[in-house]
DNA sequence: CATGAATGAGTATTCATTCAT
DNA sequence: AATGAATGAATACTCATTCAT
């Protein structure tokens, strides 16, 4: 089950597309293989289960997109900074891969609550960014100091994904990045002084 | 399919506490009317299949919450009372039935395209008053003037909802209406000038 | 069960138009009760059982046309009149209702063999007429000597069934009552010194 | 779904078996499954569904039976013994497979519209080898020359047919071989000049 | 006699997973 | 490592029949 070996990334890689195009439901385990040029039977020398394709796909996905982040944003001086740089990664992040972000805003969400909870641990990582941020922000001086951290974390969160999936549900029929300096605006004016 | 007789609302009761015991997908047809204490066949006298049930469940449940918050919404004067008022009403309301919550936050959202595109229809009128409060606020100088509606609006129900969503997902191990004044202040310090 | 009351006949009349336009298998007993203008119970008023309204249908429609033969055909007087007079009631019958040609010819064929027996006893009477149709042909020396009769019995009825079915298997797209004379000459020809 | 595989005919024998003695009606895939020794879901790795079992039933077992008797018949001289032959091999065929008999003569009619529609394409095949006969005994003067061949033809299947069906019907209890020269006699009677 | 709401037994089919090659 | 044929559990839905009114 090493996941440095190629045919790991080409079945996650082909996963990706077969979910985006098919939804999740109608993505049998064969429909994946044939997509990736495998057998059915070498999935399950990579994977436990098909839902175990779903929870690496999130974590290979988006296990690197928050580790990069998480090292970038450093370079990022004042905490209104650090939240355009999480705004701005995180949308065009997917908005440059389409299947990729119909398959976390929609199908992804069509599984168990096992599931769920395997991604929300992905996601920890990220809200722990949005909480640094808030830290920082408060200690500054440029946001408010009785900001409740965890509903303010929710907000930022919950107001991106919204966002995120409005556009992928309308079809993605207009330009996401567009919306990056207003959603930073906005938050940041909730948060701030 | 009268929606008027008592084992209609009967077996959407049962549905309700099936679903949420069990997840979606662990909720059999014969389980649900077992709960509601008809035969399997029964179901199909009201329901056009199992997809109509989650759907019509939906319309109900949370068609009358937003019709009565719809009425009693003009009673508040400023943009702010109302927003208040909608925060209040939300979260009150799923406070109040757990496995109602555990549903549509959680259970719910397990469904195909098909399903949710329904869903939404039914949310339509909620952002509805959303859009009303929002306009409202412009208008007496509340909130900003140059406030994008659509991005606002996605804010408000995208903070809501993951308050929500978080609560069910810690298992309502605290009391989550004494977040209410939080939100409020949260997301109306985001919108005012 | 009266069969002599209006309703009997009018349920078995909805029977075959129903199952002619749908076929059996597509033919429920609410299809034919709606048709029929009586509630669903009501069938069971005047029918042991969905299958009774086939038995019934085919006594019924079949019976009293075997009974009318059995009379008239005494007036005949060769057996070649004789099977001409057959021949033709029997295939005239079927051309001025093709809803019951369909339903004899096609669909009250699928259906299992206990309901086939029961159709069997009604067709023992037609048989029986064909069989006297034979041995006043051999006594009066009009027919072969050594026919077997049994075997002649066969070939009369099965080809006169191989015609009619021919005929609704094509929709009824040629005038089957020009074929009457055919048939004859034909059959007389295979019994005839 | 290849039927060169050992599978194919195994499920396919298994069939006759299970719906010769139970009915078609009560032939559940499971049924035919269990007696072919394979596992529920091998029958659909050679099959599209349940019909098509029965559909590939008939092109299988009566298909090559067909051509047999298209390449035999050409050695057989005279219309007569071309007749003779096929009504010998036709007879011969099903006498030697009771099974069978059941199946295509009494079970097989069980069905709806569209299975039997494709039956008989494969019976097209029968049908023209006996236009065949019938042509050749015309030309060559053993047949009346004004004998209509499409009626000529349905009383020869028709009869054969019969014929066959009253034995299965009577439960095979006489010797339906010996039935073959009074066939023949009596239809070649009907056909000759 | 008539109704029609309620019943619940019965079954074809899918698809994740295995394992002999 | 890779294959893909074989497995078999699991379930929504239909519709003939009943029976309280």
């Amino acid at each position: 089950m090493n996941r440095n070996r190629p045919k790991f990334k080409q079945i996650l890689d082909a996963a990706v597309v077969v979910i985006a195009e098919h939804g999740y439901h109608s993505s049998q385990v064969s429909k994946i293989a044939k997509q990736a040029g495998v057998a059915d039977g070498t999935i399950y020398l990579y994977f436990k289960n098909k839902e175990d394709i779903l929870i690496s796909l999130f974590q290979e996905k988006m296990g690197q997109f928050i580790e990069r982040i998480q090292e970038d944003i450093q370079k990022e001086e004042t905490a209104s900074e650090k939240l355009f740089f999480l705004i701005q990664r995180h949308i065009t992040f997917l908005s440059e891969d389409q299947h990729l972000a119909a398959v976390t805003q929609l199908e992804l969400r069509q599984t168990n609550r096992d599931i769920r909870n395997q991604i929300n641990e992905v996601l920890k990582g990220y809200l722990q960014i949005i909480d640094e941020i808030l830290e920082s922000g408060i200690e500054s001086g440029e946001f408010q100091e009785e900001l409740d951290a965890r509903l303010a974390r929710q907000m930022i969160f919950g107001t991106i994904d919204e966002v995120v999936t409005t556009w992928v549900m309308n079809e993605y029929k207009y330009d996401i990045t567009e919306l990056i300096p207003k959603v930073h605006k906005l938050l940041l004016h909730g948060c701030k002084r």
